[in-house]
DNA sequence: ACCGAGAATGAACACGTTTTCACTTCGCGT
DNA sequence: ACGCGAAGTGAAAACGTGTTCATTCTCGGT
């Protein structure tokens, strides 16, 4: 493959491919992007000897003029939590099928700002992001990137200080905690369950905010008290800790709601193994998430669930409208939760 | 910012940082890229003019000359396979530091050859892949990226049909099983275990295949017979399924050697809650992998363990030396295994 | 003051595409 | 036969950088 066409660097390029079917250059990038006019037979023909060359326009060249990477940027403080991984796990597909691709970037685990990353990760010209940052407002997140278009991902209700005066200012994926905290309270109620804790997640994220701030409002609507709170921080060995001290040096509880289903295996390891306490029957224990281990019988976890799919189908829904229209204005979708009851209640 | 230097497109160029402080675009080029000579004073005004502009030299731009993308391939069938999750985010870290990114890409969960996905991330021009699909030969591998340096990720022993007179044919991290192996069968032996189970991963997966064979080797140079095999593929719910069969139509066991700690997690869950069997006093168990979940109470797994991070590092440094050499012989790295001992055994 | 070597500099080209803009060809109605 | 839009075509200009090569500058030694 060295005669005229020299196959430098290994690749195919457009011009070997013209030259090999008597075509212009301009034609082969025509076959490629359909949307100009074209001899269908020619068109045919060069897709074939393209192929035959096993050639693919290249990205580079392609992003230096058009530019668009087709990279899609995703932040995560740790991969190898769970909920983060099968849902990077599942936006990897759904990219994938639409012919983007998942750039990952680790920042710091304590959700917050940095300033370090953002630029490196800014260097690679990704057209899209999406932050695992809960600790960061939109707006901070925008003055780094100048060109992309940012999707900030968190789970409360939309959040006032973001918000101008027709609305939300940057695309936004909310979920409506209610349904599932409703069932769930409405559940313990019906036990007479009457000492219910919180268990907190990372303090300042608006995750963990919403689902508090949810859980009082449930809790007051079916004229309960109001929940105690005990600090986590969405962790395994810290629930592990905490509920040890709660039942120790603590008055104990009824029931507790865990922010997350791995620190609701915190929760209910320290029960048993530990405080020597069963579960459901002295303790009921709610977790939110519903991963893939809450399913395994050591813990057969009660869980606050929402459809993963439909949530990553929605943000690829909005990350590809707005590639499509830049200026569009800023949209927002809803997603629910609702329980689902295993054997850790009842 | 639009007077002369047009701003275009959102960022700046090396253009308009070149006009701004009264330089050639060439001076830029080099301000950066250290290896030619320039007036220090001027390399440090250009830095500074740089970092007002917040200019950083266009990846796209540079790729297209330099033919080096700076992403890292990274294909795995399942992110939230817990042990993979953890190499995932070890990885992405570690390249990051080295200014790279990682660049990840979904393939079909059998471990095999998936022709259309190797196009497509080929597409991307990765400057060397990382491929989690142990059932693929490299040479099969290699012919599917022509410019690309892949490694090819895999467990055993080193592979007899890939190399070639003077040692192997393509860089590659081996890992000895012996250690970790001969430590729990030596463990089980002092417990006076007879029959012994080993309950296989993905049949044809050469990490499964490798810790087959080692643990027969062992056990027959510790005189005891060869162990009885059941089928699984790596997941909790096969392993579950299994291990109920096993007892129920099947001779039982006093000992199952889990080929990862998942299905190890699903042998301990259908012995206790299924067959009402205890853990280790009936039945011990041994996983591979030490994920983060094997110390949880509920489980407390004794394990076959190798150190990821020493794994990731020897990962790493085989990358860049192949990317700053690419003619160099290929280099091959070791690792070893050793047993953690906790719950599951004695 | 002069020469020469090495450092510093910038013009021009290369990288592989997409896109614009004229130009040619084609088919069809009058 | 003529004209006239529409469809098809290719030359040339971007896109933003790295690299080569010839030129200019600097400075120490005679």
């Amino acid at each position: 493959m060295d005669k005229d066409g020299q196959m430098a660097r290994g690749r195919a390029t457009a011009e070997m491919v013209a030259r090999q079917a008597n075509v212009s250059r301009v034609a082969v990038s025509r076959a490629f992007n359909s949307h100009t006019s074209l001899k269908p037979e020619k068109r045919e023909l060069i897709l074939r000897i393209a192929q035959e060359l096993n050639y693919t326009p290249d990205r580079a060249a392609r992003a230096l003029v058009s530019g668009r990477t087709h990279l899609i940027g995703v932040i995560v403080p740790d991969v190898c939590s769970y909920w983060e991984s099968q849902e990077i796990d599942a936006l990897t597909t759904a990219l994938q099928n639409e012919g983007f691709a998942t750039l990952l970037f680790k920042t710091r685990s304590d959700f917050s700002m940095d300033e370090k990353l953002l630029a490196y990760m800014r260097g690679f010209n990704p057209d899209s992001v999406i932050a695992f940052m809960e600790n960061v407002r939109p707006s901070t997140l925008v003055r780094f990137l100048d060109r992309a278009v940012p999707i900030y991902v968190h789970y409360p209700h939309p959040d006032a200080e973001d918000d101008g005066e027709d609305g939300p200012l940057y695309d936004r994926l909310n979920v409506l905690q209610h349904g599932g905290i409703d069932q769930a309270v409405a559940l313990l109620q019906g036990y007479n369950t009457r000492r219910i804790v919180y268990l907190s997640g990372a303090v300042k994220s608006r995750s963990n905010v919403a689902r508090e701030k949810m859980l009082r409002t449930v809790m007051a609507a079916r004229g309960l008290p109001p929940p105690r709170v005990v600090i986590g921080d969405y962790s395994y060995d810290t629930a592990y800790a905490a509920t040890i001290d709660l039942f120790r040096v603590g008055d104990g509880a009824d029931a507790i709601f865990a922010s997350n289903d791995v620190s609701a295996f915190g929760v209910i390891d320290a029960l048993r193994h530990e405080l020597g306490l069963r579960v459901p029957e002295d303790v009921k224990v709610v977790g939110f998430d519903d991963i893939a281990q809450s399913h395994w019988k050591s813990y057969d976890l009660t869980t606050v669930k929402f459809d993963l799919s439909e949530r990553v189908r929605a943000l690829v829904r909005l990350i590809l409208r707005r590639l499509n229209e830049p200026d569009a204005p800023a949209l927002q979708e809803t997603l629910h939760t609702s329980l689902v009851v295993r054997g850790t209640v009842g």
